[in-house]
DNA sequence: CCAAAAGTGTTTCTAATACACCCATGT
DNA sequence: ACATGGGTGTATTAGAAACACTTTTGG
């Protein structure tokens, strides 16, 4: 913010009052939130039809104008993080603890044909949630599943699992998200976010499974995860028996308060 | 971009001619730089003073709206990386190769007293620059080192190499910049953004020392480079002597092709 | 010769991996 | 009984850390 547009030699008062915002040619900002969870073992995005214009019809992120001043369509966002939780709240219902992290900024100047709209984006890690409803703005909106880098990438629809090519740049924004997941489980205690409030080590790392894409060796796994302090705490409970063939019931453990892992999940080799 | 401020039903022309950006407030969007190096052991950030109010007089990191048309300042900026790069070498000249990534966005509704302004912030990792000469915008730059978080936290100049606060959320995001770099080091090859073409392994891992502020075992951290695949790769040349008592000179690496390390170095016992 | 910095050898210890095995539960 | 999934024991191996030592240079 070195270079204004103005350059004023009178004190800070006078300045304020006589600054003109429209010589700089300001950007709409927009957030945009890639919205992760876990369904049958693979990684599943919110995505929201468009019902507007550009591209109109598109499967694209939930996202929407940061407001910037009191309006009748409502109160201007304190902060972005609180317009990433506006936006995605308008698609579906969310329970009371969100992982919320801001991802990167996507700004090209032909990213958007209407004028140049620089995009905030987000990601959110969720548990399994309902299907949302039709949401308030009669969008339709669904959980679909992440297949791979470049779902949409060649434009083929309902071949090999693939989705149509999503809105604007979104499907590199939502890459970018799968990835940066990928990496933060290595180090962080990032899985815990894709869990209910209690889980099992084998929920725990199924979702490591369903991130990396795949297996991993279930023992080990089970001891490093304990092993690594502040990662889960034991909460004396056991789960109750899910449905199919026998087994031993598991332990129910809770996040614990460590957010870095020391050591590390490395997924070098194996 | 779900929710747009106008609803159309027309066709996909009709409508881009008749958008309106008035309705959604536009912010003002700028990129701030937190461009960082080494001297003498520590790491050092470009600082710039304000020329303009608000908070002139303040040091600043070098930054600036971004361009979204063309005007007679100059061309627009085709993309935020662009931008980042043409606030910062107002301030100083930059070789060739330069290591730009993006930081996080800053948006909250009031860190900027004129209006909402979104930051972009990027990182820059540079080899020793020499001092800047006076801008073209006749701003005072200079190179000025980092002592630690917060470190015009309490506002107390001159106290302990302190430095008084900076503008803005500035204090914040170098800070956030320096912490990122940090956990960067660990696992990715950008240790060598921050040397000449060429370096010795000494030189590296006095990278990783001031970064860190710690000291690392030099035959150990020797043995860990060399034992990366495509971290550094030899040029069969030998550093010629500097200056002081002694000494045997030491190979010459430049980076390898790798821009992640397996296995990472972590830093967490030592 | 001596000091200083680069680089290698070697031992010790810890942590990752693989695999065998026991435990608890459903059918 | 037996299949299934949870959890533990243990041997092997790879890598990190510590320390001794050799090599090469300047004074």
């Amino acid at each position: 913010m070195g270079d204004d547009g103005r350059h004023d030699d009178g004190d800070e008062h006078g300045f304020l009052s006589s600054y003109d915002p429209g010589v700089f040619a300001p950007a709409a900002v927009t957030v945009d939130v890639a919205a992760l969870t876990i369904r049958e073992g693979t990684p599943h995005v919110l995505l929201a039809r468009r019902a507007a214009h550009p591209q109109r019809g598109s499967w694209a992120l939930p996202g929407g104008f940061v407001r910037t001043r009191d309006s009748r369509i409502g109160p201007a966002d304190p902060d972005l993080p609180d317009a990433a939780l506006r936006v995605l709240t308008e698609k579906t219902p969310l329970p009371a603890e969100i992982h919320l992290e801001q991802l990167g900024t996507y700004g090209a100047l032909d990213r958007d044909p209407r004028m140049r709209v620089i995009s905030v984006a987000y990601m959110v890690f969720a548990p399994d949630l309902p299907d949302p409803g039709t949401g308030r703005d009669t969008t339709e909106a669904a959980w679909l599943p992440w297949t791979g880098p470049g779902t949409g990438g060649d434009g083929v629809a309902g071949t090999g699992g693939g989705r149509e090519r999503l809105a604007f740049d979104h499907d590199r924004i939502l890459d970018d998200a799968v990835e940066r997941a990928r990496a933060k489980l290595e180090y962080t205690s990032l899985a815990t976010a894709f869990l209910p409030p209690t889980f099992t080590i084998t929920a725990l790392r199924g979702v490591y499974e369903a991130i990396w894409g795949r297996t991993l060796h279930a023992a080990n796994f089970h001891r490093k995860i304990l092993a690594t302090p502040g990662f889960v705490e034991h909460t004396g409970d056991l789960a109750d028996r899910g449905g199919s063939g026998g087994g031993r019931r598991a332990r129910l453990y809770r996040g614990g308060g460590a957010a870095l892992l020391h050591p590390p999940l490395l997924r070098g080799a194996q």
